[in-house]
DNA sequence: GACGGCTAGTAATACGAATTAACGGCGCAC
DNA sequence: GTGCGCCGTTAATTCGTATTACTAGCCGTC
């Protein structure tokens, strides 16, 4: 039976025509499929790729940021005859999310796929540690295993550092001397990453945090300081500037630049619209897979990947008024 | 090892507390986890829901439609603990995804919520004689088995006939009477019980297909059968009727009535807004685990879910100009 | 002191498919 | 005629866990 279902070469030379269309035919018959679980147990792999996510998969408020990863992740899944399964039994501690709880069921998928702003230290570490096969959308430090050296994480990043840098002279060419950054710039890796390209090409930046700040005062204290050009680490916070400084009376990109170092929310909300970054998150949700499927396979050896944001060129950047 | 592991009532009095402590301080050591495929094959159930639809999961083009129901799959598994599989494994053969093929993974899921405008006969069919735990997103008619009574397919589908009737009699108090129905009405369940609620009040409806019609022509047609309102199928049949209205110079909704009978793509792009419905999508996709659940457990035996479509008012709607 | 009942721990079996080993039958060759 | 090899089939084993049956040991009671 077995040896019929998967037709190997081995198979054809065992089992004779006339037996094999009779064992066919039977199937055919009754409709039989094999129960995949049960050959799951054998082979060791499933055929099943894991998607987790530190926040809900598919979030209701926020327009939809992780949307364009799925859609790539699913592409290539299916691309790759490759079913997904979601985590969603993953009960929520403390807040976020943890994939390792009492009777986690990570060896479900051949790999894992993980998502999210934020991903626990330990967590990661632990992950590595078991062995599993996973692969971060979005750049993430190396973690250290105790004793030996910083394990090298698979992601697929975006290059949120090369952006900014490219963003950030171009700004120096348009005449900026006082350039602030509008944000935390650190905790998360692609927040540093943007403050570190930031600051590469202009290392007196001014850094200004935005987390519950009231954009008239940030606006105020940006000004105060002499700064012609704003990169913002949330591109809602440029959008907040840009209401804060219409509102004083400022005309945007003639009296302040806005840079939003991410991609707008609802494209078109901002009128002009803003100059920020394209986030190419298809295709990492795309690469994210076929790294998984190379770390699988254990084919190469370079599990991470930095693929370049696209400039979106907007109206919110100008040349610095003498 | 077991016995302790699943900490039952009856496991509490076979295993002495010691022992269970010892046992439990080695899985802390080990980290050891049970193999949740090993144990599914025992249990014959998985904890995990399938989602299979015969349109992509993620689409890229369309803005975002199945979303909503993924939001509230989701959010209903995770209340229940439960993980979820995207079938993507399905091919694609003749144009859309074919739940069935010779390996189909169905059985990997305990039930599974089917996602998609239209749903082949043949896979309803089937799914119901074999028996499989399934929900249909959307109401969809009752198949027939040779032989025995037509099956009644568990679904959760938006009250499309009854909120038709609804804005029909508002529009028929505005004073209209020669309404007309832009869309095919026929074939797909949702096209059917627009256009029959409408025919519930108007039975005199003037029906005119939209699919690939020069809006400008559809138009024509419709003032020339002296139409003062038209309830579009489609919402967006209606943006392109509004903007051929309005290349004529006809005023919306004082010169023409114009409603769709379902969700603006992109809410706000039409000035003046569209009168329309919103389909409770989130709302639907929560049901649709809940249904399953109790499909799985035996509990219940109607599990056919009919949920109320709210009218959004809008601006498309007017009192008929004598 | 012996037997019965109860408990704790251990061994066996089942889940469903796949792989492999064993086996029976047949034909060919020596 | 017998032995070996080949072909086709069947049985056994494997995956990792859960359930059940069984056994050894202990205590209490008669």
């Amino acid at each position: 039976m077995s040896l019929v279902l998967n037709n190997d070469s081995e198979a054809a030379s065992r089992i004779a025509p006339a037996t094999r269309e009779r064992v066919l035919q039977v199937i055919r018959e009754t409709g039989y499929v094999a129960d995949p679980l049960a050959r799951s147990l054998l082979r060791q792999h499933n055929q099943i790729l894991g998607i987790f996510t530190y926040e809900p998969v598919f979030p209701a408020g926020s327009a939809d940021f992780y949307h364009p990863f799925l859609e790539g992740i699913e592409a290539c899944a299916e691309s790759l005859g490759c079913d997904l399964l979601l985590f969603t039994s993953a009960p929520v501690t403390g807040g976020t999310r943890r994939i390792f709880h009492e009777n986690n069921r990570l060896r479900l998928a051949d790999g894992c796929v993980l998502l999210g702003r934020e991903i626990p230290r330990e967590e990661l570490t632990r992950l590595v540690q078991e062995g599993h096969a996973i692969v971060s959308i979005g750049r993430r430090d190396d973690v250290d295993i105790d004793g030996t050296a910083p394990a090298r994480l698979p992601w697929v990043g975006a290059d949120y550092a090369g952006a900014t840098s490219e963003l950030a002279r171009r700004t120096v060419v348009l005449g900026h001397r006082r350039i602030a950054y509008a944000g935390s710039g650190e905790g998360v890796e692609s927040a540093v990453d943007r403050l570190d390209g930031l600051r590469a090409v202009a290392p007196e930046v001014l850094q200004e945090r935005s987390a519950g700040r009231d954009p008239a005062d940030l606006l105020a204290a940006l000004l105060a300081a002499g700064v012609t050009a704003v990169f913002c680490e949330h591109p809602a916070d440029a959008m907040a500037l840009h209401g804060a400084a219409l509102a004083r009376g400022l005309r945007v990109p003639e009296d302040l630049s806005l840079v939003g170092l991410g991609e707008e929310d609802r494209p078109g909300a901002l009128e002009p619209p803003l100059t920020c970054l394209r986030i190419p998150r298809r295709e990492m949700g795309w690469q994210a897979v076929e790294v998984l499927v190379e770390i699988l396979h254990g084919t190469s050896d370079n599990h991470q990947r930095l693929l370049p944001c696209a400039l979106v060129p907007g109206q919110t950047l100008g040349p610095r008024q003498i």
